[in-house]
Parts: structure tokens; C-alpha cells; sequence
DNA sequence: GTGAAAGCGCTAACAC
DNA sequence: GTGTTAGCGCTTTCAC
């Protein structure tokens, strides 16, 4: 009697002919609902003569379950976001790559959400109410004060990428920024190097935050070799473009700054004060050394090849997925924060 | 008196604390939840005291939509999905980016679904079921028959972008692949060329897809030029890797192969031969010329800069999101097929 | 201006 | 094994 027939309530706009619906299969079939939604969900108590008559109805019809209305009824969508402020920075690429990789065997569907790398654009991304509609999330985080994260829902799932200082109460990774820095120096200053410019450092104290470690390792591996870090040398580059590390280089060494290796903060940077370099007619390594950070896969076919710190993304990822299971699976333990162990890769740009 | 005190049927666990609903604002307001939905959706009707009233439960209690059960109640949920085989190359990267940026003055929301490159990873991505969660689809296809995408309902708002031949009933926007490839080629031709290898071209006869379609570009050229094109000289690697083609044409020169230009198929191709041509001790341009296509960001600042075809994502996501917004606007008008212009960027790897 | 009722499509719980 | 009931949180409809 209470077929959905005249359509009371209009059934809201579905663009076009309706997807039928559980009840549509259920009807054709002449079982319940819930005995479809028992044959749908391969759950086991149903005969086989059913089953098949469901499948079947199943078949012809089309029916495809409706995710929201699951996801709404049971509480979970099935599918975790992973938070990154721009897909074309090939770091963020790369991290989204491997963590879709890492999900594969699990099942588990994955989505890339883009935050801008701007506050407002976190803000927006990371409203409650957009991640309320994920099982778990992975979130970069670059714009947001630590306050600002620690105001987000303490029981949703949530690990935390990125080389801010976070909130103690969520679970953190992070890259092995400081040590990088240091190991991509000392070398530079091991091969030789005694003017080594920071391309994308800052001369801000603040010595949190990935420029700010970084540089932080630039000054230590100095002060371990006993030199003078000459703050001259440190190129703040406003973003991390190519091009803007490029003419910063540039006018650098035009401005007479002298020069005999580059550490940059990375690897897109590093790409632009190579180019940078061959504009002023300097050759890489020969008469200046180059190491960046990231490890990207173009990096490895540059000409000459880029000396640059691999930050093992690889382990990044599955610690925070293991970290993020453990939320998902419920568990209330304290908040880890790791910071991931880093190697150097040595190609053609260092002698 | 119908308050969710004892939970009858158990609540999905939403991971802890349950999130404050309509209902409970309209408890701690006095009103009813309808004039809470109006006042959070922003609806006229509401006395400014009762606005008030309500906003101020909804700060107290935190509240925040469900967008969950928006989407299921509304039949819309304000998210449009780009899916792309995978955000490690760059082409994609840098599609999604400009897909990104076009949609943000419109307030539309944009999550980003990677297919893997494989047939069965998108057909799970684009089974129905998830796509019905999307206003809209922007589908780059790369491994589907068009047979299959044919069989998507036709009635959910759904842009193809991509190389392959797609059914007649979609809207569909691709890169003028032909004619970049043989502008590529007719300008190396042009600046002396006569061995012009393509690498990730393809020997096969089939003239449809990215490689079919610019190797044919590739032949075009030379016809045009009255020349031959030598069979040897297309290079095809299986996946458009760096490494791979780096290894192909080192191997094809080390064997003996006369070469004095290279037409790679797209710009990751470029880099791979470039560094390979390297590996065999020849220099760009001197030696070889080198032209790629998709004008990477970081093509600019190879060394030398690398000439490419630069396949004008911006139309291409200009014309694919107007296609989409009137799909989306319910408008029934005969699918579209466009197809793009291109134009060359000279820089440093021709003569 | 405000609210009661209906129900989007699905599943947990429990009856038979 | 199968069906019935009761909603998940929201918005549409329509009465007041």
C-alpha cells in the first residue's frame, strides 16, 4: 500500500530518471528490503534460491547502492581524505601517491582534498562538517596556528602531517627536517664547500616550522664544523617556486655574493637555483655544489643528478596510517609524535 | 519526551562523542528544528530574535551540519569529483591544480579521485555508486573502453577528458594531440632534423589514444616534409616512466641507432631522454634536439630549457567546467566534443 | 514567521 | 532464513 508511487515528497532531483533503489529491487525480487540488503551486503543467512532471485533483480534494474544513504545510516563512508595543500607540489604529490598505494591492499578508498596552503582554505577544508563525512583523515597542515587544530573534534580520527609544532593531544609525523638539513650541510661543507648558501631559508628565530628547522640544521652543521654561518647567505624565496628561486639566485650572485654551494630548502627549489646558476654562468658542482630535500622522482634525472635528502615518505606514510587505523579501530591511546628518520642520496650536483 | 537518552537503536558509533543535530539546537533554543534549518541555510523568514536565539545554541553546542544527511535529504552535496589516474604525474598534478583554481570563485567544493591508470581502478572509481555522491564529474579516462563509459548513467552530470575515442552521448574535451605532435616534429624538421625518433610513440596501426594520435602527428610531419619515417625510430616504452625512457634511448643509441632530434611524447618522457642522451655523452642541442609535450612547470627550468607543446590545460578546463556547470544545470543540449588548441613553447633543447 | 509530518535510502535489532 | 520496526539528520511541503 505504501508504494512510493505519486511521489508526495518530491524525491529530490536525482538529475533525471531515479536510481532504483533497495525497495525497487526488493519489489521485483518479492522479498523485503532487508532481505536485499542482506543479499547486497553478501551477508550469510540467506538461501541460495534467494539470493540468486535477488542477484538477478539486482542485475536487471541496476541497482548500485546508495553510499550517502549507507553512510548516513551506518556511520561510516568507507573512505578516508587526505588533506595536502596542492597537488601540483610534487611533494604533496608524491605523498599522495604513496599513501593512495599504501591503502590499496586495505581496501579502503581514498580522496584528495586541496587546501591552498592558505589558512582560510584549511579552514574551509577541514570544517567539522566536511570531515565528519570521512571514516579518518590525514591532514597536511601549513596555514594553521596549532590553537586552530587542536579546536577540531577530539574524537574524530585525524593524524596530523607536517613541520608545524602541533597540539600534544593528536597524533603527529613528521619529516626528520632538522637532521636533514644538517646531514645535507655537513656534506656540502665535507666536500668542501665553505660558502654555502640556504636558498628558502629564513633569518626569522622562530626556529619551528619546516623553514625554520631547516635552517635551524644549515646553522648546525656550521657550528659543528666550526665555521661561521654568514646570515648573507641565507635566500628567503616568499614561496617555493622554481622561478622565484631561480632570479633569487640569480640576482645573488649578479649582487656579488660569493657562493660555492647551495642548500636548498627543496628539491622544487633546488630546480630553480640550478637553472639560476647555469644563467650566470656558473657549472654545477663544479664551480658550485647544489643539495636540495624531497627526493622527488624527477630528481634523480636532472642533468647532472640532484644530491638531495630522501625523506623517506615511505615511512612517513605507514606510520600514519597506523596511527590512523589505531583511531579508526577506536583505540584511546595517548597521542604519538614521531619524527621520521632521513637519508642522503648522493648524485652529480655535489663533488 | 522522544529525547535519544537510552538509544534504543544503537547510534553509529561516530567515533565518541556524538556531534550536537538539529534537534539538540532546537531544545537549547525553544524552537523547532525547521526553524533552526532555516536559520543555519540562511532562508528569509526568520524574526531577528529568534535568529539570534538559534545562533547562539549553535555556537554553544558547536553545531555543525551533517553534510551526510544533507546530501541524502537535498539529492545534492555541493562536491564535484575530478578523477584522475594518479596525482604523481605531473600532467595530472598540474590538471587537477587548474581544475582547482577555476573552481574556486564559483564556492564549489572539489575532492580529488585517483584511478590508478588500470580499467579495474576505473571502474571502481566511477561505479556508480560512488559518483552518485558527486554533483559532478570531471572523468580524465585513460583505461576504460569507451564501451564501458557509455554504459555510466546518462544522467549524471559527467565531463570526459582524455586521448581515447568516447562515446558519441558525452561531452568530452581533449588536447589537439595530433597537431602538437606534428608541430613538434615539423619544427625539428624544420631546424634540420632528419632522424627524429619518437619515444613513446607506437608502432601499432591503431590511431586513436595519446600515443596512436601523436605518433600520428609524428608521421604527418614527415609526409608533409616529403621524408620518410623510419620504423626504428619510434621508441615505444610501456608506461611514460623517466626511468624507463631514459634506459630506451640509451639502449637504442648504444645499439647503434642514428638519431638527431627526439620527439618525446610527453615531457616526463622528455626529461628521461634527456638524461639519457647525456648518459651516452651527447649533448642537447648541440648533438640531439630535443622537443617534449605538456609544458611542465619544471620544463622551464631544465638545463637547457626544454621546448614542449604546450597543451593549454587552461582551455581545456575552462570549456570542461562550462560543459559540466550546464550539465549540472539540468540542461539537455547534445554533447559537445571539442577539441583543443595547442601551441609550441621554444626554449633551449632546439636549435 | 513557525512548526508538524513525511521521508531521502539505508541498516541494526529483534521477532518469527 | 526472512520480515518488521525504527530510525540516521536533514529538508520539502504545507498548515497555521
Amino acid at each position: 500500500m505504501s508504494r512510493t508511487q505519486s511521489v508526495p515528497l518530491g524525491r529530490p532531483r536525482q538529475y533525471g530518471i531515479d536510481m532504483p533503489t533497495l525497495k525497487d529491487v526488493a519489489k521485483a525480487s518479492g522479498v523485503s528490503v532487508m532481505t536485499v540488503s542482506n543479499v547486497v551486503n553478501g551477508r550469510p543467512r540467506v538461501s541460495e534460491a534467494t539470493r540468486q532471485r535477488v542477484l538477478a533483480a539486482v542485475d536487471e534494474l541496476g541497482y548500485q547502492v546508495n553510499l550517502t544513504a549507507r553512510s548516513l545510516r551506518a556511520g561510516r563512508s568507507g573512505t578516508i581524505a587526505l588533506s595536502i595543500p596542492r597537488v601540483d607540489h610534487p611533494y604533496f604529490a608524491e605523498l599522495a601517491a604513496a599513501v593512495t598505494d599504501a591503502l590499496l591492499p586495505s581496501g579502503r578508498h581514498l580522496v584528495v582534498e586541496q587546501t591552498g596552503a592558505s589558512r582560510e582554505g584549511e579552514l574551509s577544508a577541514l570544517s567539522q562538517a566536511r570531515l565528519q563525512m570521512y571514516d579518518g583523515v590525514l591532514l597536511s597542515v601549513v596555514g594553521l596556528k596549532d590553537s586552530e587544530v587542536a579546536r577540531l573534534n577530539g574524537d574524530m580520527p585525524l593524524v596530523l602531517l607536517g613541520e608545524k609544532p602541533m597540539p600534544t593531544a593528536r597524533d603527529h609525523v613528521q619529516l626528520g627536517n632538522f637532521e636533514g638539513a644538517q646531514l645535507a650541510t655537513s656534506y656540502l661543507i665535507q666536500r668542501g664547500a665553505r660558502r654555502i648558501a640556504i636558498v628558502g631559508g629564513t633569518l626569522d628565530a622562530d626556529h619551528t616550522g619546516m623553514v625554520g628547522t631547516r635552517t635551524g640544521g644549515w646553522r648546525a652543521a656550521h657550528a659543528a664544523a666550526g665555521l661561521d654561518a654568514d646570515v648573507r647567505l641565507v635566500l628567503p624565496p616568499a614561496h617555493f617556486a622554481m622561478a622565484e628561486s631561480r632570479e633569487m639566485i640569480r640576482n645573488a650572485i649578479k649582487g656579488g655574493l660569493l657562493v660555492d654551494a647551495v642548500f636548498a630548502v627543496t628539491d622544487q627549489v633546488a630546480i630553480g637555483v640550478m637553472a639560476g646558476l647555469h644563467d650566470c654562468g656558473l657549472r654545477v658542482p663544479h664551480d658550485v655544489q647544489v643539495v636540495g630535500f624531497d627526493d622527488l622522482d624527477v630528481s634523480e634525472h636532472l642533468v647532472p643528478g640532484l644530491t638531495t635528502v630522501d625523506p623517506r615518505v615511505d615511512l612517513v606514510v605507514a606510520e600514519s596510517l597506523r596511527l590512523l587505523e589505531r583511531r579508526m579501530a577506536g583505540e584511546e591511546s595517548d597521542a604519538e609524535h614521531l619524527v621520521m628518520p632521513v637519508r642522503l642520496v648522493v648524485r652529480g650536483t655535489t663533488r
